[in-house]
DNA sequence: CATAATTGTGAAAGTATCGTGACAGTTTAT
DNA sequence: ATAAACTGTCACGATACTTTCACAATTATG
């Protein structure tokens, strides 16, 4: 039986969408606010929370934030109506998607169905690039090597996405400046170096997998 | 910018998409219904279509037929839920995707991307340049001898890639000069001969293939 | 054949590029 | 508000590359 978890601060949706859910077949547990939320997912697992964007203590966003942190479990936000710029915020969050309310619980219940079915679908497009011990999620924007996962910064991870996209393709400083920092980046060339250098003491042992090419810039080598 | 055409009679989910995937980057065209679609279509270029099976005036399955009699571009359908046709008749329609109503905006980006990708894995194949066990790769700066590697210094790619993108023509020092040095270097003539005689120790059994134009210059020489 | 013109080649001097650590300014997290 | 993390720049040193030059080898010419 598939378990959700609602989030919100009014009795009433609660009580709502746990009447909903469980007739549809699911557990339903119900947390008051984010803390709340954060708490009860640290001590158990659920296949989707549905949360609140406005709450007390701790608002939907910074919960999903850290709740993502935690587990990767699939969010769906409830935004009240005319939430416009709420919506792209959080799209960056990994929220999973959104119902407006007013909502139909029948429309929530459908769209929990669809998130649990991905969830558990292990994500089948999840966007991968994988070269024995070395495994980059574009997806999930991580990196593992051999299983552990490998933190970066955001330009580590940018760069680092922009030349695996690029495999075997020769690029310049130019070039990467211009797709990875921007076209309106007008700084030193040589930046692109030290990022590299702290790339590949990030990769470890994959810290070959990027080639310099002497007078030109850099490589992504998948080698055979 | 990767293009798509989202084509839904609803204002609604037409207003979705559009947010989300101009947020991820893409660049979004609206179509009301098939007919519609078609119009835009014979119009412009786009990289995939997301469109409704249900709709007024002309339905998915029907626009999908015409479009893919114009171009060959991906196409996602929208199917409502309960909408479940048979999919093996869409596949034989091209279509490429199915989401079902109702999605997840995340979803649905994320079936987008992997059909661009699939659209353009077809994509202008590397630059290459073959001859027996000689192979030139403009795209990846790499040069193969018998599948191995060969190590090349800059002005050594430089010229030979020029030498071999202007094949069976006569290039005087001058000319070399002026297109693999630039037009404001001020050397010496025979710095060419030195690049020359390197490069052809680069290419070993290959060294022949760079012809000695007595009194004039070098050039590339495919025998036969 | 002798000579001049031209090209091949090795070595040395000169130059450019890259990797790196340090640092200051900035942003982000706490 | 303070600390921590991140970004961009710079300068230095090691290394790789380029250029020049002198001489050897080759080719053309009378």
């Amino acid at each position: 039986m598939p378990r959700i978890l609602i989030v919100d601060d009014e009795d009433k949706i609660r009580e709502v969408v746990r009447e909903y859910a469980e007739f549809s077949g699911f557990s339903v547990v119900e947390a008051i606010d984010g803390m709340d939320a954060i708490d009860k997912v640290k001590a158990q697992d659920f296949d989707v929370i549905v949360m609140d964007i406005m709450m007390p203590r701790l608002d939907g966003f910074s919960a999903c934030k850290e709740i993502k942190k935690i587990k990767n479990v699939p969010v769906i936000m409830l935004s009240a109506r005319g939430e416009e710029y709420d919506k792209l915020f959080g799209f960056e969050l990994g929220i999973d998607d959104y119902v407006v309310k007013p909502f139909s619980p029948k429309e929530l219940i459908a769209r929990i169905r669809v998130a649990i079915k991905r969830g558990s679908s292990s994500m089948a497009s999840a966007d991968v690039f994988a070269y024995e011990g070395l495994e980059i999620n574009f997806t999930a924007r991580e990196v593992l090597i051999d299983g552990n996962k490998v933190s970066l910064t955001p330009k580590e991870y940018d760069l680092l996405f922009y030349l695996v996209k690029n495999i075997n393709i020769a690029l310049s400083r130019e070039k990467l400046l211009e797709e990875v920092w921007g076209y309106d980046f007008y700084g030193d060339d040589r930046t692109v170096d030290t990022h590299i250098k702290m790339l590949r003491n990030s990769l470890g042992e994959y810290r070959n997998l990027i080639v310099t090419l002497r007078g030109m810039g850099y490589k992504f080598e998948k080698v055979r």
